[in-house]
DNA sequence: GATGCGATTGCCT
DNA sequence: GGCAATCGCATCT
């Protein structure tokens, strides 16, 4: 997958990460899955984005695309992003839930008693599956490092709803899933997203200024 | 030094 | 479907 892949807005990411296969490797044993579920995070103009608050996450989310930003929700979870935007912005999108494919039994350790299909199933325990760390942050992504996203050629639905846990901004809809996974974290409904919509959605936040 | 809050989860009814 | 648990960090005094 090309660099250019991250380097375009959030939204667009968000909407083609669907569908693509992520792997994370930890001390050479990798655990990942099919990406069925993701949000859209903008730079500082984005009043629900970290960026519009944080240090870390404004100098991170604005730095080379194609990395990795990870945060402490709630003191507990951690949650996996992908620093996303076009040049001279800033953003991400959040790994909200992940299909298990590859290292079955490593997640299963992780996570503990729970069903496979939970094993990805929600940001936090994304992050738990996958054993990401705050070390992870800055790290790159399809650089022959821990990081890798291969897309895939299988024919993905894909529909658009509000984003999930925030405060601000809500009505953004920004966050994609693909209704067809048993590992999509909330079935609410959604609209179908074709290429023109998208653009619609790339300029949501502005549209309502 | 103190305070407030959150890009959540899972247990409860 | 509702809500309590939990703690690091940014912001404020």
């Amino acid at each position: 997958m090309l660099d250019a892949f991250f380097h375009r807005h959030p939204v667009i990411v968000a909407h083609d990460l669907v569908g693509c296969e992520l792997t994370v490797a930890r001390d050479g044993v990798i655990a990942g899955g099919r990406i069925v579920e993701t949000e859209a995070y903008a730079g500082p103009a984005d009043p629900a984005s970290h960026s519009a608050r944080m240090k870390l996450a404004r100098s991170i989310l604005g730095g080379p695309t194609g990395h990795v930003y990870v945060y402490r929700s709630y003191g507990i979870h951690l949650c996996l992003n992908i620093v996303s935007h076009e040049p001279g912005e800033g953003g991400g999108v959040l790994i909200r839930a992940i299909d298990p494919m590859i290292g079955l039994e490593i997640m299963r350790e992780r996570r503990g008693e729970v069903p496979d299909m939970q094993l990805g199933r929600g940001p936090g325990n994304v992050g738990q599956a996958l054993a990401v760390s705050l070390d992870d942050v800055g790290s790159p992504v399809n650089a022959g490092g821990d990081f890798a996203v291969t897309a895939t050629t299988d024919d993905v639905r894909v529909l658009a709803g509000p984003r999930i846990g925030i405060s601000k901004a809500v009505d953004a809809p920004w966050r994609f899933f693909d209704p067809d996974s048993k590992a999509v974290s909330s079935h609410r409904k959604g609209a179908d997203v074709g290429a023109e919509s998208l653009l619609e959605h790339r300029d949501w936040l502005s549209s309502v200024e």
